[in-house]
DNA sequence: ACCGAATGAGACATCAATGTCTCATTCGTA
DNA sequence: TACGAATGAGACATTGATGTCTCATTCGGT
């Protein structure tokens, strides 16, 4: 017994585990426990000896996907520099976290009747600060909400990470098309 | 025998159904066909009785949806005026649609390994039609590919759909939030 | 008021996914 | 090399969704 802190996780990587489960469920949200398994490349006894079950693998993905968000937010330094550097930093660092988060946002919604969970809220409330901290220091637009902001960034997040994936987008482009879009819009801006 | 076609369809409206199991398997594509027929306000016999299964509702939605879409997309006029008129317009014609397109963009994909549906790429084709012939007339910018700011606006559809039915944007504002993102993105304009 | 069609509720049989088990094999480590 | 842990494959019982059925009721049209 080399390494066990209180688990056993060698050989099979959790984290590895769960981002195949992600980009597998996020575009099949009712594949079968087998095809995650063979998605992630592990057999079906073995996902099951790390994930109780359906339920416990959904839950664990709403873990990893809410951690490394936290992570992403606080690489990205929000408070920091001018409300657009900043969020085009946190797309950057969104970029790793895609399908987690595409997943997350697409299925999450309504889980179980259970309230909006807090984790979630805490998210979204730092996210909206950042657009709320852009409009105050007019760098953005004060007729788009914050909330409304925030949900266009998962959405356009998700958007991205299919397109990625479906190859109708080159993966290189993934951050400068999202931030891009979500600053400029489509239009052709005048200055420049 | 009053209005009989060819089949039957009163008292319970296909359409009507097949909006409110969008709504739901939108977000929760697990849900039961009991759920869906709760969602509908109908009873699961009677759901059994217009679709024959699972696989024959997603089929429907799917129809429906494109069907819908491609009324959409023929009512905005897609090829007259500037073309940021005409993706406000679009927008403003996909709002009906919305959950609908919401289920088909999420859950469509990667749909039992057939290859994307044709119906899908004809939509994908004059979409992205538009944004390219606003790039040729100068009204949008070249960096962001047609195929991009396509899937683009279909997530922001979505993502302001599920905003609508969460409650995080008025209803009303639905339009406006989601075409002002598109087109003028969230930095504050210099001119206007 | 009458009649027929459609619906809702419920009782089933069926089937697929799930969860648990065993056992042979592989891999890392001592 | 030898040992132990972890894995993969498969068998199996169980559970839950599904699909089909019947029957009483409701609703619309005549």
């Amino acid at each position: 017994m080399s390494h066990s802190v209180y688990g056993c996780l060698m050989s099979v990587d959790r984290t590895q585990v769960l981002r195949a489960a992600a980009a597998l469920l996020s575009r099949k949200a009712t594949a079968t426990m087998d095809e995650v398994a063979r998605a992630a490349g592990i057999g079906r006894a073995t996902l099951h000896r790390h994930f109780a079950g359906r339920d416990a693998l959904v839950r664990a993905l709403e873990d990893l996907g809410l951690q490394e968000m936290q992570a992403a937010l606080d690489r990205a330094g929000l408070d920091t520099g001018p409300a657009d550097e900043a969020v085009r930093r946190l797309v950057a660092e969104t970029e790793a976290v895609a399908p987690l988060l595409s997943f997350l946002v697409t299925e999450n919604q309504l889980f179980e009747g259970e309230e909006r969970n807090e984790g979630w809220a805490r998210l979204d409330a730092r996210v909206s600060a950042l657009f709320r901290r852009g409009q105050e220091q007019g760098v953005f637009r004060i007729d788009l909400t914050p909330a409304w902001l925030c949900e266009a960034l998962y959405g356009l997040v998700g958007a991205g990470a299919w397109a990625v994936q479906d190859g109708r987008v080159a993966a290189k482009d993934f951050s400068y098309m999202i931030a891009e879009l979500l600053l400029g819009g489509a239009r052709r801006s005048v200055e420049k």
